[in-house]
Parts: C-alpha cells; sequence; structure tokens
DNA sequence: ATTGTGATTGTAATGATTACAGTCTTGTAA
DNA sequence: TTACAAGACTGTAATCATTACAATCACAAT
C-alpha cells in the first residue's frame, strides 16, 4: 500500500555528508519525512508530523533545517503556491500540478505526462510558468 | 531608448471589457503601468510609483485590482519570489529568470534561449521548477 | 572534565497579504 | 435633477508565514 522503501540512517546521513551537512537527530528526521512521503510539505506539515516523534520539536528548527537544506541543494523549496513554502526532495526531474482549491500538488512527469497538456490525469490546467533561478550576470560581477 | 508604444486608454478598455472587469481610473492606470514597464513588479512597486499619478492611491486597492486581474485571467500573478508576489501582463509564451540576489526577473524566451540552459544571457541557473496549477480531479468532482 | 562550535529552542519581531467597515463614484430610473 | 443601488476605493486592523535573536543544549576535541 505505501511504497516506503526502508530509508536507512546510514543513506540518509551519507546523502547530507555529500551535501556538507552535518546530521542530527532532527535532520534525519525531517529528511525522512521529505524522501518518504512525497506529498511536498509545508513546514507546518513536517512540524505537526514530527511532533510525535520528538515533542521537543521546535518549529524554527524546522524553518532553520530546510533553509539549510535548500541552500545546499539537498532539497528544493517549491514557490508554486502563493501562502506557504513546500518542499521536495527530487530524485528524478518533474513538474509539478497544484490545485488552486485544495492546494495538493501533484507531480507530473514531463516524459509522458506534456504531450497531453490542458488535461493531465483528469486535472484541469489554467495555467503554466517555467521558473529559472540562479545569480544574474550583473550580480555575479 | 523606451519602447512605450503609446498605450491607448481605448486599449486598455477593451482589455478589461473582453475579461469581464469594470474599468476604473485605477485600474486603468494599473494595467497601464503593467503592460508599459515590463519589470514584474511588486504591489509595492506598483503602488509607489501610482503614488505620483494618485496621490490618493491606496495599497488595498492595488491589492485588490491585481487579484482582480489575476483571477479574470488578465494578467499573471508569479510566484518565482518567496518574498512576494510578483505580477506579469504576458502577450507571448516565455518563461523567467530570477536573481538570487538582487530578486530581478529577466524574461526568458524559451524558444531562442533554451537551447543554452545553465547559462542564460550571462546568468548562472541553478535550479529550475515547472509548474502547473488549475482544479484537480478531486476538487472538479 | 573543560572548552568551543554549532544545533536547538522559544519568543519576539517582521512584513506581505487579507478582512473589514466606512466612504466615495458611477450608472440608472423616477 | 434627485434618489437610489451596486460596487469601487480607502484606511486601519488583523492574520499568518517567516525570520531575528538570545539563551540553552549537545557533542567533539583537547
Amino acid at each position: 500500500m505505501n511504497n516506503k522503501k526502508e530509508i536507512t540512517n546510514d543513506y540518509l546521513m551519507s546523502l547530507m555528508e555529500t551535501h556538507s551537512i552535518k546530521p542530527s537527530f532532527q535532520r534525519i528526521l525531517i529528511l525522512k519525512y521529505l524522501i518518504e512521503m512525497k506529498n511536498h510539505p509545508s513546514v507546518e506539515i513536517i512540524f505537526k508530523h514530527l511532533m510525535n516523534d520528538i515533542p521537543t520539536l521546535s518549529k524554527t528548527t524546522v524553518y532553520n533545517t530546510l533553509n539549510l537544506f535548500s541552500k545546499k541543494g539537498l532539497v528544493t523549496a517549491l514557490t508554486i503556491d502563493d501562502i506557504e513554502l513546500k518542499y521536495d526532495f527530487i530524485e528524478t526531474p518533474h513538474a509539478h500540478f497544484m490545485c488552486n482549491n485544495c492546494h495538493n500538488i501533484f507531480d507530473i512527469d514531463l516524459q509522458t505526462d506534456i504531450f497531453n497538456l490542458g488535461n493531465i490525469k483528469g486535472h484541469r490546467i489554467d495555467e503554466s510558468q517555467v521558473n529559472f533561478k540562479g545569480v544574474c550576470a550583473d550580480c555575479a560581477e
């Protein structure tokens, strides 16, 4: 039913090492949650969920950790929602679809789904944005 | 020098009519600013600029107007920046590049620029997102 | 054991956006 | 012209995601 395939702590820690992130109990659980659940969670969702495992968890820690992960390129901060940031651990490139009503986010496989734009998986697409980020020519000196 | 090609009030009002928007003095100037300047402005930028023309302008009016325009499909609310929404009047489809340092937004022509990803117009691209929005299968009943 | 670096926590502050209520404009009908 | 209704505008207050900050805690190295 659920496609959890036993994400080991060693795997999580090696992921952090390759991204120059020092592991900690909180960081491991946050990253594990992001990889296991692929629901593009917000800080609020992650915080509420992990409160079960870490009763003393602070929401600031979740913010700090996700900012660190994002800065180090370990996860992606999705700006698709104008209310709150959503986070995604991306293994293979894909696009996202967000419902303007329920604000749920669905993965869109660009290889197979892209040929049927306007109606992907029964979703009605009203709008699309292609966004790049980095450092502009001026700011790079 | 500046590529203003004399945007008439008739043109602005016909644009609104075709989008079922009742024109007003404020709405006309806001739309005109969006079409003239192509700087993907924030509410703050639009508000400060139009204060010169409408000293009594309220920032709430700018918010209301842009929400209305966006809902009617006349302009697009760009979620590329996680700080504030930027707005764009889009005539031809294109992508956007935002500098993470100065937060300026540049247009990217998908036809010509897309073949040189990683370094478009001297900008260093670190991240890309493809986002779709609409109504999901569940919410459509 | 001690020290230092950095992670975590909790509270306070920030700032973009929205809610709301009152006022003003505009168009229409008498 | 006047009265009235719909809705556009304004200003302030509230909301809420995010960040700033300072204090505490955990852990590795000496």
